[in-house]
DNA sequence: TTGAAAGCGCTAACAT
DNA sequence: ATGTTAGCGCTTTCAA
């Protein structure tokens, strides 16, 4: 009837009766029903937004990115948490899909056979995010993992180091990590050198584990000249440690991270880093969904910010 | 029909036509349509959370207890964002509320008129989460900020510190951190101290900014022998700022902050701190939810963490 | 144990 | 400019 046609500002109603309507639906309090609404227009405005963990500071930021891009669509973010578990995933995208939202952004470019199919199916606008190398299903959003650990490596070795270790996260179903991780390795690889030591960590303050990874694997070995941490968390927690050790950093001892978080900058010494992009990727991502394109393709290309943990090149 | 009751695992159906449908169902890789399931059920598996802002770590937090409390449950997080914004508030309100879901969890006390009265006529079961200090819709899970600010305020003075100084947010809609403040005022003045000095800042990476801020109050009045931070990020800064100029913490001054951020742990020095016990509220907040309880009072009572940052009282 | 029928509260298309 | 009507895809109730 007529109310609807006033909630939705649509087609041709006297200002008389509008403001009736909006009159009385105030009176009310009145909240129109979405659900019958979505069911008899076939349309809903909502994202569905599935990230592995909220945990730490990388997914949040994507996700701030979407709800800023989102605003002033009728577009409502949805959140669904995986734990970096396959069979999680596919749950929540069960349930997702069952609300046939306007579009799924996922993080990822690796899923298990049944998410691709439901997904696939769906016939929902996908964007996959953070990753950009695989086969995607839809449109993707992210940067290349694999070439960020590469030209970290050749930036390290242009450098002289030539001893180094690799810290990072104990999480085999992290595929950007293991990714930056073979990148950084093949690129070591091509130049004759193999990792001098590696040490992995699982849970807890990722500062404090930074610490305590890097005392390990410079007690066990000493001549390392070089630390490629798989986050700027540990990193940071690494050089923290490495300047209360009186360490010249970056002579005796160069340090990278990844990720570009913001709190590097209030360090004592700029650490080392690459800049994910998780902000821009999550409006981008978001944009493509408000937008109804499909198909896009954009892969940022992070520079490495040397700071001052990494000697000029030579 | 029958297909309905298996998906639901409802009533009585054989195993023979159960196992029929099943294999149906996924061959063709059918999802549910829960849109029409909830108009006609009146039922809705959505929990909306509603809070100002992603950008520090607080709030990604809560979320993360609310969603690992919600695994296991047929129940599902949809978040909204309101940046601190009452109008925000309200449009992001009536977003969820349109959907008719089984709860809603928002953050803080303080809500516009209109929202109070979206809210209590949903007839949805509320419960506003983070503080405690107002007058409840429905269920509450919180801490007192005012007594977090007055506790934090008694040790300082118990300690010996007279010239304390306060640092914090230029953000007059946090009202919770405004509320610590008051409390954290009102018990100096009790003991006849007023505030040395004051800065905020607002934006920017929260450790750099509390060195900065650190470095400022410390110039402008350099008598002060405590520093109060309304959050650990820019405590973290200030701490990193005091130990490498060289001042003798906790006995020249000494520091405290807010929240109990996991990060505090791989600092040079513990920084005092309270935690806000931010997972368990999200929690205890979704359990309320998930067990359809109404009129929960659920208040924390964190106490203050000394770490190395204040001296033993005398 | 299964099937049939009547809505759930809207929107879209079609009158008026 | 406004009113009328037929679904949307399920769940619920009732009958078989």
């Amino acid at each position: 009837m007529t109310v609807s046609r006033v909630l939705r500002d649509r087609g041709d109603v006297s200002e008389a009766t509008r403001a009736k309507v909006r009159a009385a639906a105030r009176a009310l309090g009145y909240v129109p029903n979405r659900i019958a609404g979505a069911l008899a227009s076939q349309r809903v405005n909502l994202v569905s937004v599935v990230i592995p963990s909220l945990s730490n500071m990388v997914f949040p930021e994507v996700l701030s990115g979407i709800s800023d891009r989102l605003v002033g669509t009728p577009l409502q973010p949805v959140m669904g948490v995986t734990d970096y578990s396959d069979e999680r995933e596919e749950g929540v995208l069960y349930e997702m899909l069952s609300w046939r939202p306007s579009g799924v952004i996922v993080a990822g470019m690796e899923h298990s056979p049944a998410a691709r199919a439901m997904l696939v199916n769906s016939g929902v606008p996908i964007v996959e995010i953070m990753d950009v190398d695989g086969e995607p299903m839809d449109s993707v959003v992210g940067i290349s993992h694999r070439r960020a650990g590469r030209e970290t490596a050749e930036a390290i070795i242009a450098s002289g180091y030539r001893r180094i270790g690799f810290l990072g996260t104990k999480m085999p179903y992290d595929h950007r990590a293991r990714k930056r991780m073979e990148g950084f390795e093949k690129a070591l690889a091509e130049s004759g050198i193999t990792l001098a030591d590696r040490e992995f960590y699982s849970g807890g303050s990722a500062l404090l584990k930074g610490r305590e990874m890097t005392e390990a694997i410079m007690n066990r070995t000493p001549d390392i000249d070089f630390l490629y941490y798989s986050n700027d968390m540990i990193g940071a927690g690494g050089l923290l440690w490495c300047l209360e050790k009186g360490f010249d950093v970056p002579n005796r001892i160069g340090l990278a991270g990844f990720n570009g978080v913001e709190l590097l900058q209030g360090l004592p010494r700029r650490l080392a880093t690459m800049d994910a992009g998780r902000r821009e990727i999550g409006e981008k991502a978001a944009e493509i969904i408000a937008t109804g394109l499909s198909g896009v393709r954009i892969e940022l290309t992070p520079k490495l910010l040397r700071g001052d943990t990494i000697r000029p090149a030579r």
